[in-house]
DNA sequence: CAACCTGTCTGAAACGTTTCATTCGATGCT
DNA sequence: AGCATCGAATGAAACGTTTCAGACAGGTTG
């Protein structure tokens, strides 16, 4: 009935006795609103999406987190769905969250940006890529400069005297990863000139146990072209790694000293207190949030939406992972 | 159109040359289904509700990986929601989860259960608890045996020789933490014979920070009555305790044992390595969202519903933490 | 040749809201 | 008193599916 409508949409339309009457009855036969039936009528429904690599990362749910904050501040629902870092699963979840209607899809997308995603953007449904940089000045993205943060990892090592070092997480694949790679490799050049000094490790998982794999990967290389060092494309690796060196005695940082990224609270909490490159977590997802929903809303009354691709500059936080001068030679400060 | 529904639900009802048709023109078009108009058609949605205390806690992503898993290959999408402990926000989620008419919720809840899950569950909506007992035989749960966890842990620091122990997790509250306590209360009073072996502890928030505060305030008690272990009520608590008592100098487990509840993956990779009581996570997840789905369903065709209350055993993971045997006394083993 | 199947396709109704035009009654103004 | 105006309530249409009854053509049977 349309009464019913006006009572629970503008009440002040409707005569105080009949909103009375009505709102007594809604109480006492439980009606709840149909959402679906609504959402079929008013042609967009109050729901986002957000699509994660790894559901176990803390760092997505930190990120999970900001966004779910500002989306239930404006009375929207949040579907979040894990990819896992598998095409098809994404694929799968985006196609649930297009038949759902969703306003806007928050997104850290697994290699390439799919079919699906553009399919999707097409369509009119905003897309805001969260810990990602956009390809181009067409769309939202939140982003964090992971050349520099590669380089403050890599230069905080050079400069306590490491001189073989690792990086671990790959040279391809996901591009935030191939941009920390780009700004260790830039860095260890630079810092020794040497094209050798540098070994990358490709581990299977960005888990703690890819971690693992490629710390016994190190492990098993002749000690003179072992790193002594490793630089880790996310903090799970890393503790994976630490995990990993101190099963076999290796001690850290004495022998080995290992930085990690995102900064995750478990990285402080680690067997040794991890270095980390830190992100502004819970923030990422409160900015990613915000873009979705002002290009959902198309901007707000006097300023029409404009993509925004913010990028948040990392820090390196010292712990005791890394705290160790290797003896062989002195640094310039 | 009809044709086009028979296309996409019997395709062996329609003639292949029309069905050939039908399915170019969805292709050019880009012609997704509504899933709301479906499910308003159909009176029943393609969604279950997951609701979890706190988001930021592995031992809830890890649940719902299972809980997804099973979802997912059933068709279905999980709206994954987090209360983070309060119980407006748990009120808040229900209403947004019965405006979506979920087919079911898995649930984690808050203190007592709310009025809005009777209403849930009398509008005939499934609910099934997770990591929480069922208050009667009319609703399904998926639990863990805490008091015989809250005992394992007890009778393992009994057994190394502590008589002074601290409970952290408090006596009230959520029923999963209140049998934790009472295991060890029983396990202690059995063990000791002693009234004021035990204090219990009751920290602000159930999470790293709150293990932090309530470790501060043991280390405040005077040495003659300050315990010479805890048994944390989760192992973000235990976390907590950890890295407050490192910070401090008291070694762990030297001068103070460790251990936490939960086993999640960071327990073993902790600055010590945790002693913990291990829960089957993933699969309380699975077993939850099968029940749910089973009574979404209305059981099976020869078998109608019926519910279960489901209770796995708990397992104690002895790891450095709790390593150290207590010189005062012997033990009989 | 008529009656009857059978296999396909078509069209209308229904799901539960919101919106908007319309109706109705009352009030104020001329 | 008659007319315009206003506030409040009503009713119908529309959103995009699915379902189901019906139409229609072509073939089979008696």
């Amino acid at each position: 009935m349309g009464t019913v409508s006006n009572v629970l949409n503008r009440p002040d339309t409707v005569s105080p006795p009949t909103r009375e009457r009505v709102l007594t009855a809604i109480a006492d036969l439980g009606f709840v609103r149909n959402e679906s039936a609504r959402h079929l009528r008013a042609g967009r429904s109050r729901t986002i999406g957000l699509l994660v690599l790894d559901i176990a990362n803390p760092f997505f749910t930190d990120a999970a987190r900001g966004v779910e904050e500002v989306a239930n501040a404006q009375g929207l629902a949040v579907i979040l769905c894990n990819s896992d870092g598998s095409p098809a699963k994404e694929a799968a979840h985006l196609e649930v969250l297009t038949e759902q209607r969703v306003q806007g899809v928050v997104i850290t997308p697994t290699a390439e940006l799919s079919t699906q995603l553009q399919a999707l953007r097409s369509r009119g449904v905003p897309v805001v890529l969260l810990d990602r940089r956009a390809p181009g000045p067409d769309q939202c993205a939140v982003a964090v400069d992971d050349v520099l943060g590669g380089r403050l990892a890599a230069d905080h090592l050079l400069e306590r005297g490491h001189r073989r070092i690792a990086f671990i997480g790959g040279s391809g694949g996901l591009p935030q990863l191939q941009e920390r790679h780009d700004g260790v490799v830039a860095a260890v050049r630079e810092g020794t000139g040497a094209e050798d000094a540098l070994t990358v490790l490709t581990p299977e998982t960005l888990t703690v146990a890819g971690g693992r794999e490629a710390a016994a990967r190190i492990l098993g290389l002749p000690a003179a072209r072992r790193p002594t060092a490793a630089i880790c494309a996310n903090d799970l690796l890393a503790m994976g790694v630490l995990q990993e060196m101190v099963r076999h005695g290796v001690r850290v940082p004495e022998d080995f000293a290992i930085v990690g990224y995102d900064d995750i609270d478990y990285a402080a909490a680690a067997a040794v207190p991890l270095t980390s490159v830190r992100k502004p977590r819970v923030e990422l997802g409160r900015r990613a949030a915000e873009l979705l929903l002002d290009e959902a809303g198309g901007g707000t009354q006097d300023r029409p939406h404009v993509h925004e691709q913010l990028v948040f500059e990392p820090m390196l936080v010292v712990r005791e992972s890394s705290m160790v001068r290797r003896p062989r030679r002195t640094v310039a400060s």
